[in-house]
DNA sequence: CCGTCACTTGACACGGTGTAAATTGACACA
DNA sequence: TGTGTCAATTTACACCGTGTCAAGTGACGG
């Protein structure tokens, strides 16, 4: 599981990722991904032991190649607590439509596999702390809104940003990718920053 | 299908409900279902053709059990747009705990099975139903907040009422129900109704 | 020539859904 | 006293997808 050939496994998490990519909803069975990887179901087993394990890889597979932490260095550097609440929603929803896919599977095994569910929950904690951070940064700026702690602000600004909220507005609602960011940015600042202030 | 025995027919059903309710995941097979209810794993087959109608068929039972009608109607008879956006919170707020399970459970087959994302989809375009109502009577007063289109907003609070972000709050944040309730309607207030204002 | 390594083929178990057929027991009405 | 019907039972099986197992193949390196 660990000494065979690496081509191999890449192939198998290309191909997984491939078809998640290419839409067709739940199927993405064992058996496909082999076929799209031109090897027997098999041989799948020979890399990963369970499809959770699969998809789970696949996953990291994936953050290997958006690279992640370029993509939240605007936030980080941000001047100001407002502006790194902007550019983290920006960073944050610029990135979901591209792991949209995948997450969707995870989220499908979610309650039927607890390998999945704590991947899925170990990646929703790390974005957690980004949101935490932005309103960290807005409460030193003394910017937060009075009537929120900081707490509550996060779980709140966590949940709003939450991929299923991506997924009925741009989806069910049909909102084009720029106006979601746009309307996420604005509602967080309505939502979190204190009305009548500073340049 | 139509003509066999009701009370089995409701027993079944109270027995799905009763079997989601009481908290396991995902479990609740037709075996499960038959067994609480007296009744052979056949048997439930005569009564409903498939798992997902029996869910559905639970929902709907739900509805007559919990009366929508008059939960809504505080919202319905609201004095003032605010007050109506605020009720309909409420009783939607209230409402959502009530039927978790069962949506939990119609939400999980979502995508396996066409049956149930209708029943699911039409059932949240009623309650968006209820938000374009909300919206459209703050507008009517003219509270809207001046920087959204009354679709927009519809869209916004639709997606902000979302049984998934009641979940998240409730369930990953640790929100007590009240909580939930109050930082819902406190939410809606800032973001849709025009800020500086009358009585 | 031998081993080993990645992979193949083919078979099978399991769990859950759904189908099918023959059987039982009760009740109704003639 | 039958005869019909109707709900429900028992048993068996098909289908799917995941995961396991064992034997075989073919290429490559010493």
């Amino acid at each position: 599981m660990s000494s065979e050939n690496p081509e191999t496994r890449e192939r198998i998490l290309k191909a997984a990722l491939d078809l998640l990519q290419a839409g067709r909803g739940q199927g993405v069975r064992m058996s496909d991904i082999a076929k799209r990887a031109g090897l027997s179901r098999q041989a799948v087993y020979l890399h990963f032991p369970t499809r959770a394990e699969l998809l789970i890889a696949a996953t990291h597979h994936l953050d290997g190649l958006l690279d992640v932490g370029a993509r939240l260095r605007p936030s980080r550097t941000a001047a100001s607590g407002v502006g790194r609440l902007e550019a983290y929603i920006a960073a944050w929803g610029a990135y979901i439509p591209e792991i949209y896919a995948m997450a969707r599977a995870l989220l499908a095994m979610r309650d039927s596999d607890a390998a999945a569910a704590e991947a899925w929950d170990r990646r929703m904690q790390d974005m957690r702390e980004g949101c935490a951070a932005a309103i960290d940064a807005l409460a030193r700026d003394g910017r937060l809104a009075p009537e929120q702690t900081p707490e509550e602000a996060t779980d709140l600004l966590w949940t709003l940003l939450s991929v299923r909220n991506w997924e009925q507005l741009t989806q069910a609602c049909g909102w084009p990718q720029d106006r979601y960011v746009a309307a996420m940015q604005a509602t967080a600042r309505r939502l979190f920053v204190a009305a009548g202030a500073p340049r």
